[in-house]
DNA sequence: TAGGCCATCTGGTCCT
DNA sequence: AGGACCAGATGGCCTA
């Protein structure tokens, strides 16, 4: 049952650990590489034009949708399009961080212990979860 | 220096 | 048509 995380001895930190306060020296910001999201704001998408279209793949063979077998259309879009959708792309994956890191906080861990990675934070919070349905189940 | 982790970019696919 | 989601590629940082 409790096999799932290899590298996280659950059992044996259970009787010392504070369900909170994991420190958080390493928070999303963690590299500073966030600092421009303020600057995204900024941006307006909306500029992103929509001159842009898609095309029929024109190389040799145009691969085959597997789902409905008809052939793939490939998205062209512009730079500023581009540009949109990568500033999407780090917004999005700034929100799964700060869910991560929501997680983390619940989890119990040693003080002392550096910062869980987003796998360890995954299965650790499973060991947990099944550890505390097992104390429900059998009270 | 190798390996792990992460941020970012990018293109494909799905969904509205 | 365009946004959301996803996975692969790439490069930087950190640690053993």
């Amino acid at each position: 049952m409790f096999d799932l995380v290899s590298d996280v001895d659950f059992m044996e930190m259970m009787p010392n650990t504070s369900v909170l306060g994991p420190k958080e020296t390493h928070s999303t910001d963690c590299n500073g590489l966030y600092q421009d999201l303020t600057s995204i704001h900024a941006l307006d998408i909306s500029t992103a034009r929509s001159n842009d279209f898609y095309a029929l793949s024109s190389s040799t063979a145009s691969p085959v949708s597997a789902s409905t077998g008809k052939p793939k259309r490939k998205r062209v879009i512009s730079s500023v399009q581009r540009q949109a959708a990568n500033i999407r792309e780090r917004k999005r994956m700034f929100s799964l961080n700060e869910a991560f890191d929501s997680l983390r906080r619940k989890v119990p861990t040693f003080a002392y212990e550096k910062r869980l990675s987003r796998i360890e934070t995954l299965r650790l919070a499973i060991v947990y979860i099944a550890f505390m349905t097992d104390i429900l189940e059998n009270n």
